[in-house]
RNA sequence: GCACCCGUAGCUCAGCUGGAUAGAGCGUUGCCCUCCGAAGGCAAAGGCCACAGGUUCGAAUCCUGUCGGGUGCGCCA
């Protein structure tokens, strides 16, 4: 890897390897030494330098000498490459480094190459992840409890492929359990419903919405009346498969209003008549990792209704579960979790890792889930399967600062498609990115949309617009940005910068974390700077990004203020949200 | 009863998998601007990182316990 093309904190990084690299040749330190938490990064405060390595304090111990001896010999080291300016030692042993202007400028450079490549990298060497996300049931339109994991999920698949990874973008389609069955049931309703039958009310414990109106005239249209009287055996499966088929199409609709687009949907019925749960089972019973068993009562609840039966139990306590978990039901039907299992095996198949991203009221399930995964995928006695599950936790609407009701039995949810019309799609991600999943959060529907600094969409997408504006206005005076003198970009440009410098590293920590929203926090820093340099300008115009009496000024600050857009560009592209050019 | 998540400034939240004097926005206070380089700017005050122990060179971060909030807990999905 050429040092031209490598982000200068992995540059660094390489320096920093290649100077132990050196005290290990020489003997100072022990070959072997695992590296592993060695790290280059900004310091806390930047008048400690442009970066950090904690390299003596991590290998002091295992070195058998002090941190501070050994910080002195890598300093030697340090200093003898030609972008390192100065490295002193600090607090307990930490070595600071001062990078050459010419090194950050070569900085800017690079981003101009790379231009939309800039950020990402070769880190997950090319192995497959496999992200599942969304796979709502498909009983009715996409609402907002499902939108955060999308958004989570999706943002977090474009991550992992800037990180180097290949992607599977997955939905699972549980077409297969009891709450289809009940999708086809209130379909039939509508069925009746459209050959002018007076059906009323949609009965209790069936789906009144108003979505399955279309599907019940399909039906009608396709079969006449040949099934309104008919026993339900005889039109269950068709009515399901035509409903499950309508339904989806909806979903992938209200997926594509938000820019979602998996590879692949996979259905838990198909899964179930291959045979792959059969042979999990079967393969999971020769191991003992499946038994008949009786389950006790659930404890903390009164149970009226309590039947102790033997079920085929999957040894999850043996994982760290807290109970056996059924894989089938007394009538013979695999359980949710049955069928999960081998399908995550499936999934394990074509794949060198797995996420699931769940909402946070799955949570109980995670343990099962993962057991199974471990038992599944270390089969023939290798390691388990790396695989995930990241919960996001709840989203509570606001309007007006009042919450928003929403009842699931009433059929009285706002809808995914709503939310996306009233607000915008880039609206709805950006803000689905700016909390940690593991934390809750508020949708105000008024807060979102404001147009001032508070609101972070609003920041981020200002600072691509402004330096959009500035090139459009540069270039109708006659100026275009040029890397040629860059060398007149002075402390307050650099510092602009080393902040953007720190993308790529900011891309790879967030994709080894699962953590999308680090990106979206990068970006509103990035944009505050951009900001307050910009507002230095209206104080004092010859730090503006145009000075018209200099023209080799203005063109190296203009291509600063192109390679500050263009990184602002990237990061939105990774959380899928469009940078606008004018607001 | 049990499991999982959370607890950081008055409020909403970050804190880069253990690093240096814990950060940002809102709000408050004090100045400045009212300029389309617009949808304000600068600065200050504000903290026992829920609490108590432990692990080590070093803890908001890891472990144990307590308290508080949330989500769940059946052959549902």
């Amino acid at each position: 890897m050429t040092d031209r093309n490598t982000p200068l904190f992995a540059q660094v990084a390489n320096v920093i390897d290649a100077a132990l690299d050196a005290l290990t040749a020489a003997g100072t330190l022990p070959a072997g030494l695992p590296r592993g938490a060695v790290t280059c990064e900004p310091p806390r405060d930047a008048s400690h330098g442009d970066m950090a390595t904690n390299a003596a304090m991590v290998l002091a111990k295992p070195a058998g000498t002090n941190p501070r001896a050994l910080a002195t010999a890598l300093v030697e080291e340090l200093v003898k490459d030609s972008r390192v300016t100065a490295a002193e030692i600090a607090g307990p042993g930490f070595i600071n480094l001062r990078l050459s202007p010419a090194a950050w400028l070569g900085e800017l450079a690079l981003i101009a190459r790379a231009a939309g490549d800039y950020g990402r990298s070769a880190m997950g060497g090319g192995t497959t992840v496999n992200v599942e996300y969304v796979s709502a049931n498909p009983t009715g339109p996409m609402h907002m409890g499902h939108c955060r994991g999308a958004v989570v999920g999706d943002a977090l698949a474009a991550l992992l492929e800037a990180a180097g990874h290949k992607v599977i973008r997955e939905y699972y389609v549980n077409d297969a359990g009891a709450q289809v069955d009940v999708l086809a049931r209130s379909a039939h309703v509508r069925y009746r419903e459209a050959l002018g039958e007076a059906v009323g009310e949609i009965p209790e414990g069936l789906y009144p919405g108003d979505y399955l109106v279309p599907v019940g005239k399909a039906l009608a249209a396709e079969f006449g009346d040949k099934y309104a009287k008919a026993p339900e055996a005889d039109w269950l499966i068709l009515f399901r498969e035509k409903a499950v088929a309508a339904m989806l199409v909806m979903i992938r609709e209200d997926l594509a209003l938000l820019g979602i687009h998996h590879d692949l949907f996979s259905s838990e019925a198909e899964l179930q008549a291959s045979g792959k749960v059969d042979a999990a089972e079967a393969w999971l019973r020769a191991h003992d990792l499946v038994y008949d068993g009786i389950l006790e009562a659930p404890k903390g609840k009164t149970l009226d209704d309590w039947e102790p039966v033997e079920l085929p139990l999957f040894r999850s306590t043996k994982f760290g579960d807290d109970q056996d978990r059924p894989i089938k039901k007394s009538n013979g039907a695999w359980t949710y979790f049955g069928a999960d299992l081998a399908y995550h095996f499936q999934k394990a198949q074509s794949a060198d890792a797995l996420v699931d991203i769940w909402g946070a009221d799955h949570a109980g399930t995670v343990k099962r889930i993962k057991a199974a995964v471990a038992a599944l995928t270390s089969a023939d006695g290798g390691t388990a399967k790396p695989f995930e599950v990241k919960l996001v936790q709840m989203v509570q609407l606001l309007r007006d600062g009042e919450p928003v009701k929403m009842s699931k039995r009433s059929g009285n949810f706002v809808t995914l498609a709503d939310v996306v019309q009233e607000v915008g799609k880039d609206v709805v991600r950006f803000t689905m990115l700016t909390r940690k999943p593991d934390a809750q959060m508020d949708f105000d529907f008024a807060k979102v949309v404001e147009a001032s600094k508070d609101n972070p969409v609003f920041y981020v997408q200002y600072c691509h617009a402004r330096v959009c504006s500035t090139l459009r206005k540069a270039a109708a005076e006659g100026f275009a940005p040029a890397d040629t003198d860059l060398a007149l970009l002075g402390d307050e440009e650099q510092a602009l910068i080393k902040l953007a410098a720190q993308f790529p590293r900011v891309v790879e920590g967030a994709a080894i974390a699962r953590e999308p929203h680090r990106v979206a926090f990068f970006l509103h820093d990035l944009a505050a700077a951009f900001h307050a340099y910009w507002n230095v300008g209206n104080d004092r115009p010859e730090k503006r990004f145009i000075v018209a009496q200099d023209s080799a000024l203005t063109a190296a600050r203009l291509f600063l203020a192109q390679q500050i857009g263009q990184v602002v560009r990237n990061g939105l592209a990774l959380l899928g949200v469009e940078a606008a050019e004018e607001l």
